[in-house]
DNA sequence: CTTCTTTCTCCACATGCAGGACAAAGTTTG
DNA sequence: CAAACTTTGTCCTGCATGTGGAGAAAGAAG
């Protein structure tokens, strides 16, 4: 079960798997071009690449102009793990060295259902697609969880919707089972490494990246490294108040964000909508479940319901509100929008950005796109990925 | 006039530099313990820093059970400029390379007189502090302006209170008159470097600093280094609402927390209760000044006049919203409160704190301490010595 | 006065790396 | 098709740098 992945040995060694892992299978000449280090040392330190076997000959390049190079490529049987615990499903995901997803899973789940529960599930999942032929181990698993985390140790600190998890030794629990090194993260902070990895925040350096699901919450990307704040909270503006005398919120103030648009919101502010007789849309499709969703706001408003479409333009004014005093304070050069009600999509984002351009300097906002997020559902699961391929490329 | 300051040829040397600014004179050994370099190699470094003149020989240190080790010191005659140009007011301090104010003069200045005033003024001081004997020529200068900069070229941009300074070559106009390196930063930020070199936020990586001056900023750092944003304009809080529908701001927008609580608004409130007769004590002082300041309010409130301490309060209450959503997005370890109003102390901070704490998540205020700068009038002439000493004492 | 500790210098040795020479493999030109 | 030029990869030498030990210098402890 164990796997011995080996580990560079120096930053040079762990520059270029990097470089292979972004850019792909490169030979030696264009690596050459990119590092500059003397032919002698970057030849040096290819070959002790191949003898530990983390990186393999991929056949030659086309030439350019002379001899053709020696192609290379990250060894086509390295396997990484990503998995994203929502607040009310699993996703998991397993690549190439290249985090390029080779298969992915989802599955509805409450996190609820405290740590051994979700564990039991999330191992089922790996091994259903390592049964599948996708991998015959792992070199590094990346994992996400809804609430804040205390990075270094690896560990959920004071999660409000996780009861259960507080001081839970993920990490260790998961490397244990896996055999292989583990890094956990906050399920936001993820999805932004996702972005910035495979999606839209490609070559920024410094953006927001903002989750909209059961809660809400940011990613903080700061130079190229995700910011997780002092005690690894940073990101949490779910409960930022923008209404003085708002709503009640679970966390026991009132006008928090999130007791005024999160998807749990959005959906009880569409069953109260259907009750009420607002919306005869919603009202029907109430008769058929149990309970609305966000996502049955948003075929509402897809087929063009005025109350769904009205729910999310409030939401998006009441987000945009928030951002636009981020945006003020931290004066990204990206904002994306992502999590599970992208659905919602433009309308919502027309709303948000109305509001942070209308709010925000024109200094802060002169350039700012603001964007919905490209990777969706597997965001989080090439984020985590990303992370521990970080890790397991960084000199031991 | 020109100096021709050496520059440290490698980390190394710029690394025991920086230990030396820092912890002032030190002897050989001891540094030897602080640095991870073999006895040799410090040996070498630390003969090539004496021969370019920028450390000097300092005596024998105390024994510490055997031979005594040879103390080093910096250059005593090494000497920064550190200039801080506030809305309303100029200061301009000299420090030694330890960074300790050997003088320093404030002179009251109207920021939009423009730069070629301004910048005649910063010069005059300075050739008043140089004539003072306290130093033959500068090594370096640092200046901060009230305004976003782009930091890399040293260039105000967009400056909403400094007309006529937009695009006005700061650093290079500087580093002309005064012939050495000049860096150029907005105040705040600055302020915020003071307090993390020689205040209460040394040994702090991630923390906020709020000014409030004339207008209200707020300096941000992260992992010991300052976080400018993508176009310099990161901090820029004063135009985050507070009110939706609040007072109109000159910005163009509605509720801006500056057009509520800042040195201007707070000058303008009490005026208009000392005219509404509310205050007998700010009335009497408006009849022998022309128009009250915030330090007048401040006066007012020290004497126990309840109409000055219910303005600090209210506007306490409005900066702790905002502060309270920053807390909850940023997760700081330290929360920095300083500026030209600080006399209004204690009943600001406990407003503030009162706000901060009720509103913000247990995890993120759980220990966190929210304060008042240490070094007054000093911290941003002090951060901009340290700005400046940062790049002198860095491989050229 | 002797012994031990600490500091500092000097030196021999190892290591690591740059850069040139050269061979191998292709392309282009006449 | 041959000659000339380009690019790539390997080998090797020389230089630079840094490590660690030996030993001298300076002081503390007994």
């Amino acid at each position: 079960m164990r796997r011995m992945t080996a580990r560079p040995e120096n930053t040079h060694q762990a520059r270029l798997l990097r470089l292979l892992r972004d850019n792909g299978s490169n030979s030696r000449a264009q690596l050459g071009d990119l590092v500059d280090l003397s032919r002698s040392k970057l030849a040096v330190e290819v070959d002790r690449l191949l003898e530990t076997g983390l990186v393999v000959a991929d056949g030659l390049a086309p030439s350019r102009g002379g001899r053709r190079s020696h192609n290379i490529r990250l060894a086509p049987t390295l396997r990484f793990l990503g998995v994203d615990i929502g607040a009310t499903s699993i996703d998991v995901a397993v690549t190439n060295a290249e985090l390029e997803v080779l298969g992915h899973l989802n599955q509805p789940m409450d996190v609820r259902e405290g740590p051994v529960a979700v564990f039991e599930q999330v191992l089922a999942m790996a091994a259903k697609l390592r049964a599948s032929g996708l991998a015959e181990g792992f070199d590094g698993a990346g994992i996400g969880v809804p609430g804040p985390v205390r990075f270094p140790e690896g560990v959920p600190v004071a999660p409000p919707i996780m009861p259960g998890w507080d001081g839970f030794p993920v990490r260790e629990a998961l490397s244990q089972e896996l055999g292989c090194p583990v890094m956990v993260d906050n399920d936001v902070n993820l999805m932004a490494m996702g972005e910035m990895h495979a999606g839209v925040a490609r070559s920024v350096g410094d953006f927001l990246c903002v989750k909209i699901g059961t809660g809400i919450g940011c990613g903080i990307v700061v130079g190229g490294e995700v910011y997780r704040g002092t005690t690894g909270s940073a990101g949490d503006i779910g409960h930022i108040q923008v209404e003085p005398e708002g709503r009640a919120c679970v966390c026991g103030n009132r006008g928090c964000l999130e007791a005024h648009f999160s998807g749990a919101a959005l959906a009880a502010d569409a069953e109260q909508a259907a009750r009420e007789g607002r919306s005869a849309h919603l009202a029907a499709r109430l008769e058929t479940v149990e309970r609305l969703t966000a996502e049955d706001v948003s075929a509402a408003a897809a087929a063009g319901d005025p109350v769904a479409l009205e729910l999310i333009r409030a939401g998006g004014k009441r987000l945009g509100q928030v951002i636009a005093g981020l945006v003020s304070f931290f004066n990204p050069g990206l904002v994306v929008i992502g999590g599970g009600v992208t659905g919602l999509g433009h309308t919502l984002l027309a709303s948000v950005r109305t509001q942070v351009y209308r709010q925000s300097l024109p200094l802060a906002t002169g350039n700012l796109p603001i964007v919905l997020g490209e990777l969706g559902p597997a965001a989080g699961a090439i984020g985590a990925a990303r992370l521990i391929s970080d890790h397991v490329f960084s000199p031991a």
